[in-house]
DNA sequence: GACTCTTTACTCGGATAGACGGTGTCCGAGTTTTGGTGG
DNA sequence: CCACCAAAACTCGGACACCGTCTATCCGAGTAAAGAGTC
């Protein structure tokens, strides 16, 4: 089970616009070189995020992203929902009703198999997590250094 | 991000085994029937379980697998990460290092940075939960005709 | 009848091919700012 | 000086390769039970 770099891509992201906060909205290939990364390719994430209500773009010269909401209505499960999909993991096909089980009468296996109910009990635990802990929650424990080092290094690349 | 359908296969196949102990071993090719699944790919599936010990597997005629211990002490946890892997599903590649941080001097990025804190913490809500129910808890849950019903459909292939 | 050898049936492990989703790029359409042009 | 128009820069959305992983199969090697042959 492996989860997409976006999803590390959007969240580093979203703490940089939230750095640069006045100096938006902030072109793609700008947040691009800030971690070297594909520029076409992160903007297939951040118009994901756009999807999603977490930023808003804005067209045209001077354009580019800024948060639509404040960082503490951001949850990380916002992001990665958005990035990610909203499925679950563990996806059950019901093998159990398959072979052995097909002759069954209808109703035996009405209700749920215990085994999707474990995996998404466990999963429910994973988003709860992630529901937790906002944007803010990551600013706020991030390095005190770290607006001024973005911000600086922001103006470097406009220079 | 996904899972494999070889846990959902793992864990149906370990209720079986559990439910036919006293018939064990079980050949591949029979507990495939069961489900309808492909024998020599479900082999491999099996064969993780083995290597991770919770099945033995006996060779030669009359030979198959069996639980290697009890469903007690066997957890879903085991079972996922025997077929799925043991590393997290979010990989930091650091990228904060990269582009613009890549001139900051040894030591700004000492500590993680919180994305990677977040994540961690929610990936161990969920092994916590999956860690937290055995085999036999699930075997609990299931309906009681369960076992009758798979030791009377195991007869038929035999038979 | 007991022992040994061969056959058989199964598991084990690796090698291999195809399908699928994630990664990455490119291009055309739409939109807004910028800059020029004519009245 | 003002209004209008064209060019530029950017986002948006879709289409398209590439690559790694998952799915699935096959094959050779090893092992244990079953059966045949011999003493």
């Amino acid at each position: 089970m492996r989860m997409g770099e976006g999803v590390e891509w959007g969240l580093h992201c979203c703490l940089a616009l939230a750095w640069l906060e006045d100096e938006a909205p902030i072109p793609t290939g700008k947040l691009a070189e800030l971690f070297e990364l594909p520029p076409v390719y992160l903007k297939k994430r951040l118009q994901d995020l756009v999807r999603a209500g977490i930023l808003a773009s804005v067209p045209g010269v001077k354009g580019g992203f800024r948060l639509a909401r404040a960082p503490e209505r951001i949850t990380l499960l916002d992001v990665v929902a958005a990035i990610e999909g909203r499925d679950e993991a563990f996806r059950c096909n019901e093998i159990r009703r398959r072979g052995a089980g097909a002759e069954e009468p209808a109703g035996t296996f009405a209700k749920p198999c215990g085994v999707v109910i474990a995996m998404r009990r466990a999963e429910l635990a994973w988003r709860r997590e992630l529901a937790a802990q906002t944007l803010a929650d990551l600013m706020r424990e991030a390095a005190p250094s770290a607006p001024g080092r973005t911000r600086r290094h922001y103006a470097r690349l406009t220079g």
